[in-house]
DNA sequence: CATGAATGAGAGTTCATTCAT
DNA sequence: TATGAATGAACTCTCATTCAT
């Protein structure tokens, strides 16, 4: 979900094997990519079918190779098309962020918001652990070592407490990811009200405020 | 990870189809789920073979339908079989906390320390996910059901500040499963160090502590 | 075309990927063989079908996976087998003769005889010159050897004259080859006539008897 | 490798399915021919693709088809090309020689030193065979023809001995291909060195000289 | 229980050729 | 002439599953 940010866009399609030099051409490759996002959304990398996405994309099956290589070279072309289009709908959000803090959370609303209008989206990002892992951790790498850049700075600027960053950007991360999962593709609660849960246990965490009282004991079981 | 706990273990591997009578059968369905572990693990459900199952077992492939019914039931009897390791290893650590905060981060700990030791089982049940979606999803829901009634009760207890606790629970499910991925699967950081850095972020948050100094703002950038 | 002579015969078909354990394997694997040499010599490498290979043999399309990894594979497979036919029909022949010039003309009347029966045979292992060059250039180099080999001691007894016997291996072995495709593959004339003359050619060459009378000129144009 | 030499020359390259007009076209068939000449070369016919041809050209694929019908049509025109270019070379060292031994010797040299400068000619003209068995079959036997007819007239101006001309022609082709193939294609060994031995084998054969003491038998194994 | 040969539907992929621009 | 995108028939190969022994 990021990072081609600053190179000087190579190709109108990044990932696609053969930039098309006629405009016929990019009408073509853009069907495919369309159509394969539908096809990989609806079955999944390996139930998804070469000829299947051809037909949606309402060419023959021998187009498919004039742009891309294989199967798994629009699979990987599609991840990041789609991670192009989650930076352009989230980046500018935290860009108009006050402060840090303000700007995790208007990130994360941002997020969940593109998640549930593109559940499709999720499952390809998510598959391609399976289908091209290089790619996949990669992925959230990249992801989370700008986050964690984001706190570094802020930390510098003392706007969050000292600690190592890594390591929260990732929880960050985690967080963001799983709350997509839970009310992005599977529930339909308002993303404003499970930001503002989740902004409270980011800002404040699970620990009580110093001026409420303690008391004692403990429990059990495991975790996830 | 988890939760068949309570039913009356019909079998004494979970999930197999048939229950062996002898012991060469006990023996041949224990070598076909090892097998299955180390070849979904290194290939993912689609690119493993029943067939390179097999013969990793040492068996031929007309024995694998004597105790399993197809590809799909072998997975989610070893998903079951890697669940109730992972539960086993992590519950009494847990149960062991004196507070609920402590019991979190011990839960997270032994599940980063398990995750380290068993990297295969990390990908296996992430396929899932694809494999099985159902079973994915109730594999989550379940535990996210489990740490919010954690949460719960020690909310009322006083131990944690008020709040939604599904989102909390979730939020913390995240933070474990990317912690888990980063630095169980991919990375050899010590677990007791990223546990406490994400133990601070647990309890404090981002939050600068109260009499640190304030500064002011700036932001920018996308999520994950 | 020879030269597993003096190996313990490892599998039943040199060359298949895998040798069958049950009398219905070894048919299956025979069928394909048989089938093969057919569409191969019928319709050249690259037009045979390994559908119509397996209809041929009356078996099913993944059944040719049983035996070979490939279409490629199966060829070789061919090759060495055809290369084993050769052999057992032409050796006993050369070992009958009394000497070594009359032993070359038999193996060349029993190659001719051999290659009108099994015209396909031709074709097939002249064409993995272009299928699998490594194995045309060992087959050629193997017999060219062996023959080299025939006249060196030969020469040594004092059989034949003086002279290199590498270079005068290949050119008896061009010889049988071009006869074997004019009067084995293309023609019907008696291969006894043939090889008289051909023998006459071994034996006395080109040059003029002695006692004839030499007379002058010239003349002109180019090779093959 | 021969005989278009008395047609009247319609087009610059014989073979070419259109003849071009402008200088432009010229240069296009030209370096279409020298591509496919590298491309077969390399590749073999199959495995050769009309998409690297055009791209080794610099041309679109589509022109292709201005200058021939197919890759057939461009494989002939190949050969064509080629055996001109043999023909160029050889016969005039033919012509040369003094007599009739002394001008298959002559050819023999000629040829060899040709294959040698021209490896992927070999390749191209021996896989005609397969592409195209009709030209194979008239070009061989149109080389044995002429040859034929040369030691016709020098037996019967009693240069070399009695015997059947067509059967001694397809004998001398046999050893000057296979000589090409051992000592021009896969050899370095120098032409003159291996003409000289094979002329041994030629003006006197395998027959130990008529003054040369005999002694007796012996002989084993098979042909080629 | 174990074996291993047989099955066959279905997938991805290739590439010579066509044709609108 | 030249271009390059589009075509689609045809092919090789995979593998979960069945079944006779």
């Amino acid at each position: 979900m990021s990072d081609t940010k600053n190179t000087p866009a190579p190709a109108p399609v990044p990932g696609a094997n053969k930039v098309p030099k006629t405009e016929r051409g990019r009408r073509t490759l853009r069907a495919l990519l369309n159509a394969a996002a539908e096809e990989f959304g609806e079955k999944g990398f390996h139930d998804a079918a070469i000829s299947q996405i051809t037909a949606r994309a309402g060419v023959a099956t021998g187009s498919f190779y004039v742009y891309f290589d294989s199967k798994e070279a629009i699979f990987q072309a599609l991840v990041r098309d789609l991670s192009g289009q989650v930076k352009d709908f989230v980046a500018p959000r935290i860009a108009a962020a006050p402060d840090q803090i303000a700007a995790e959370q208007a990130g994360q609303l941002a997020y969940l918001e593109f998640v549930r209008q593109h559940k499709e989206i999720y499952r390809i990002i998510d598959e391609s652990e399976f289908v091209d892992p290089a790619a996949y951790r990669e992925h959230y790498t990249k992801s989370a070592t700008r986050i964690a850049s984001r706190l570094q700075s802020a930390m510098e600027r003392g706007e969050i407490s000292d600690g190592d960053c890594e390591v929260r950007a990732w929880a960050l991360m985690g967080i963001n990811v799983f709350l997509g999962l839970r009310y992005g593709v599977w529930g339909d609660e308002a993303p404003e009200d499970v930001v503002r849960e989740a902004g409270r246990f980011i800002t404040e965490g699970l620990a009580p405020r110093k001026d409420s009282p303690q008391k004692s004991p403990a429990r059990r079981e495991e975790k996830p």
